[in-house]
RNA sequence: GGUCUGGUAGUUCAGUUGGUUAGAAUACGUGCCUGUCACGCACGGGGUCGCGGGUUCGAGUCCCGUCCAGACCGCCA
């Protein structure tokens, strides 16, 4: 056996016992008349001390051998600390060293392995397997199977079934960009990987299994960013023969559960909104709840007063900053760059302070006197204090700047608390957008997702008026899940297709599967994927996906700790019936 | 595909208007140190200033190209 303990179990009730315990060196204090070594493992820390007085010589000059990170069993006796370490659970206790064993030696780490360490990105993702040895990236490890074990207990308890569906399977065009596997026994032929079970997953509710999930690997090859990675991890689930009201309740209580069981939180009902009532209050399909400064329609108040910017823009929208009026001018100004530059897009921003001493400065003083300004604030319970913001532009795009802006604003002013949770439901998406491009439709959600029952004779009239049964589970600001209720029937999914620019022929080709498999008596169903990734960071505090995955790849997808992806030899090519100029 | 920011010691960074031998902290090595826990003190080694080209008497610094990293836009049914 090589160890009796771990290094973060011993406690002052272990005094006197003899133990063996196995870990890395994280550091080594040399004092001359006496050593202390931090010896490291999954559990934590515990001190070694050896000293002139009460430690062999030849067993303390060997401890001048060991360097940082250095794999050690060592023996020894559990004391009490004569100067004792409040920050670590072990604080209370040393072992006073006997015998040990180097397991391993190490190099020098490139980069301290301490709870702060001094090494960027990419170099800790170089070295990822030094990096998990630091306790910020092992607990996001840990977070994660603790989430997954609570999703499981829930889901089974709950009567889901967990089924694995293939990882090789069919390219289509709709949608991401596939990851693609060519086939060496079928040659010129490719597999794709899934960038969900979708399809698989309604076969199985056809194929009477009434609860499904499964914690699923899902492929998109596009372009990452610090929420996306190219292949993340989905609990995706499906029931058959249930509502829209079924789903949201069953999930609902999942989140609940998981908020309750990670972070002692209770919350009784999650706000709903509508897309529409959404990207009216917040500019986005996804907001952060976690604050306030909703987006004000300041049209009836603004316009007709003979100041050209407001009376020409489609719309002016205003959010009332709380304590905002304490902003320097050059704050501002930099706002209004911010909002100028050409990934917000804004033509220019618009301010109104409304002072402690109930005085009014504004950007447009000019064009109009304190109490017509005044009145504005009054109108929108703004207090003083505050600051309003506008940004004046057509309908669309000013909402995007103002939601951007809100963010931004929200960010600046440390209004997104990683220790608040704010969850909330976002439904009645419109089923089809406009494809002016191609002359056809593209699914919001996707294609198998049913519109409204009562809506279905728009169809044929006016396709982008009809609203979905799909639905989106925001946390925090961050889509953390969207699932839909699916369609059952082989006439409406067939013509659904068709609106999306399939031929007939197409859509047997690459769905004809499925409306088949819809012609056999497919119940009623529907269901949702939740972003595992996301899910857990967001839960760690975070919103940077890379820290709560073990081996993520970096900003252009690849993973430089094993050089890939990488060239591969023409043989492998020249099986593959593949030529690469 | 695009925008922005960055690339200088093992690491994290500073480096003024283009001007002497490119610095700090930390890590590393050696020695000292009677309770350390970010230990302390002294000394020491350590540099292709991402790469290529250009301007200049002279480039870490200016210009052009290129590569890499990060954030974002497009993209992500």
């Amino acid at each position: 056996m090589y160890r009796t303990h771990n290094c973060g179990s011993l406690n002052i009730k272990n005094q006197g016992e003899q133990v063996t315990l196995c870990g890395w060196v994280q550091k080594i204090r040399n004092k001359g008349f006496m050593i202390w070594i931090d010896l490291r493992d999954q559990y934590g820390i515990t001190q070694i001390v050896f000293d002139k007085e009460r430690t062999s010589l030849k067993l303390f000059e060997k401890v001048r051998e060991i360097n940082r990170e250095y794999v050690l069993k060592i023996k020894g006796t559990v004391i009490k600390r004569i100067s004792k370490n409040s920050e670590i659970k072990t604080g209370d206790i040393e072992i006073l060293a006997e015998e040990f064993e180097v397991l391993n030696i190490s190099q020098t780490p490139p980069f301290t392995l301490e709870e702060k360490t001094d090494g960027g990105e990419e170099l800790r993702m170089k070295y990822r397997y030094l990096d998990i040895r630091r306790s910020p990236i092992k607990k996001n490890l840990l977070l994660r199977s603790k989430v997954t074990q609570i999703i499981r207990e829930f889901l089974s308890e709950n009567g889901f079934i967990d089924i694995e569906t293939p990882y090789l399977i069919k390219s289509t065009p709709e949608g991401a960009r596939d990851f693609i596997v060519p086939s060496r026994v079928n040659s010129g032929k490719f597999y794709a990987l899934p960038q969900s079970p979708q399809t698989f997953k309604q076969l199985l509710m056809i194929g009477g299994i009434d609860k499904y999930y499964q914690i699923v690997k899902c492929f998109r090859d596009e372009d990452l960013r610090a929420d996306r990675q190219p292949e993340f991890t989905q609990i995706d689930c499906e029931m058959s023969f249930v509502t829209q009201e079924n789903v949201i309740n069953q999930f609902e209580k999942l989140l609940k559960t998981l908020l309750f069981k990670i972070k002692g939180i209770r919350i009784e009902k999650f706000p709903r909104l509508t897309y529409k009532e959404s990207i009216e209050k917040y500019g986005n399909d996804k907001p952060d709840l976690r604050f306030g400064m909703e987006l004000n329609n300041l049209n009836y108040l603004l316009k007709g007063n003979g100041f050209k910017i407001f009376d020409s823009n489609k719309i002016n929208l205003g959010i009332f900053v709380p304590q905002g009026s304490s902003f320097t001018r050059k704050e501002i100004d930099n706002l209004t760059s911010w909002v100028k530059a050409p990934q917000i897009g804004a033509n220019g921003l618009i301010w109104i302070k409304f002072n402690l001493d109930g005085s009014i400065k504004s950007s447009i003083d000019k064009f109009f006197n304190s109490t017509q300004l005044i009145k504005i604030f009054k109108k929108h319970n703004g207090k003083k204090g505050d600051l309003l913001l506008i940004i004046s532009g057509d309908e669309h795009s000013s909402r995007i700047q103002m939601s951007s802006l809100r963010m931004e604003l929200a960010s600046r002013l440390k209004l997104r608390d990683p220790n608040k949770f704010a969850p909330l439901w976002i439904t009645d998406f419109p089923l089809l957008e406009e494809d002016k491009e191609n002359k056809c439709f593209n699914s919001v959600h996707h294609p198998f997702t049913s519109p409204k029952s009562e809506q279905i004779n728009l169809l044929d009239s006016d396709p982008t008026k009809i609203t979905a049964n799909a639905y989106d589970l925001i946390l925090n600001g961050n889509e953390i899940g969207g699932g839909s209720i699916r369609i059952h029937d082989s006439d409406l999914q067939e013509k659904i297709l068709k609106l999306l620019g399939f031929s007939k022929k197409e859509a047997i080709s690459q769905f004809g599967f499925l409306i088949e498999a819809l012609k056999y008596g497919a119940p009623p169903h529907g269901g949702i994927a939740l972003g595992l990734d996301r899910l857990v960071a967001i839960l760690g505090g975070q919103e940077i996906i890379r820290d709560f995955i073990a081996f993520p790849k970096n900003n252009s997808g690849k993973d430089i700790m094993i050089d890939s992806p990488s060239e591969i030899d023409k043989e492998q090519l020249n099986d593959l019936n593949i030529s690469i100029d």
